[in-house]
DNA sequence: AAAATGTCCAACCGCCTATGA
DNA sequence: GTCATAGGCGGTTGGACATTT
């Protein structure tokens, strides 16, 4: 017998959020921080599982997500991390690992995100089934496996691993070219870092392909480059605002908070930022008025 | 203008692991 | 060691919106 849903009380409700709903869970969350996802709704006042509400903050709620479309430089960072990941053993192995892989270790899409800051793995699974997929069949490369779809065609590549294809010595080479087929993100067949719309995606996606190191750590339970935690907000330094750590600058979190008032910023709980952190955000209101 | 089709993504689902009793 | 539970994960779905016919 299988396990019990969590959610199968009569009167929790599904479906899309209210912004009434929304409003609640983010001034619950600010306020007390995340505690037992369990206990959220309760304490919030919300007829939704803990487990929707978890959902609905991590993916969608949290002040440090970025949103819109994915960069080109991190849809390039997600298909070459996706590689990677798909390809750090011998060949003779893959399949058993694209198995097993499924099975037991199911974390391909966190284990990308937690090098994507400001993204989830919702977000990237999704930009991946819906466009990167495309864009990989359509230049004939396998999504799953990152191999060419008409090897026959190829006969040489059968005896080449997938570390060959993606020799350490040239990370920087990687995803522009696989056995003569361009796989870049875009149809230009640029470098990542020229395909990177800003100069802080190109330094993200530098420092995290040429970091073998890193692509080893994808492996084991190492904290993200990145800290993508916000409970610890700090007043950013306005000099180093969207520096290159990757983050959404303050300003832009600013924007996603400003663009709160709609609901009315204060109902948000933001009266539990200390008053460095309210002189900061009033700094940044006054700047965008110029 | 209306219907059909395609695309996108938020949300749900079921399974797995970690943890504590 | 076993069991129950919470949290976390990837896969999938369904509805809203866009585009095409």
């Amino acid at each position: 017998m299988g396990r019990q849903p969590c959610c199968d009380k009569l009167g929790v409700k599904k479906g899309p959020w209210t912004a009434e709903e929304d409003k609640k869970l983010i001034n619950f969350i600010l306020t007390n921080g995340q505690c037992c996802w369990r206990a959220v709704p309760k304490l919030a006042g919300l007829r939704r599982c803990g487990k929707s509400c978890r959902l609905r903050w991590t993916n969608y709620l949290r002040p440090d997500l970025k949103r819109g479309l994915l960069t080109e430089a991190e849809e390039q960072l997600v298909i070459d991390l996706h590689a990677r990941l798909g390809n750090r053993f011998p060949k003779d192995m893959i399949c058993l690992i694209v198995i097993t892989s499924q099975v037991l270790s199911n974390q391909w899409w966190s284990k990308i995100a937690a090098r994507l800051p400001g993204r989830t793995d919702n977000e990237i699974k999704n930009h991946w089934n819906t466009h990167i997929k495309k864009k990989l069949l359509k230049r004939g490369i396998d999504p799953v496996t990152h191999e060419p779809l008409h090897k026959e065609a190829r006969p040489e590549e059968s005896s080449s691993s997938h570390a060959d294809i993606l020799p350490e010595s040239s990370n920087n080479n990687v995803m522009q070219e696989n056995d003569g087929i361009v796989i870049n993100s875009d149809d230009n067949p640029r470098s990542p870092t020229e395909n990177s719309s800003s100069p802080e995606d190109s330094i993200l996606l530098d420092s995290i392909c040429n970091d073998e190191m890193l692509l080893n750590s994808l492996w084991v339970d190492e904290p993200p480059l990145v800290d993508a935690s916000w409970n610890n907000i700090i007043p950013p330094d306005p000099a180093n605002t969207n520096d290159d750590t990757g983050y959404p600058s303050w300003e832009e979190n600013y924007t996603w908070l400003s663009d709160c008032q709609d609901f009315g910023v204060h109902d948000f709980g933001l009266e539990c930022f200390d008053s460095m952190e309210l002189s900061a955000l009033s700094t940044l209101e006054m700047e965008h008025k110029h």
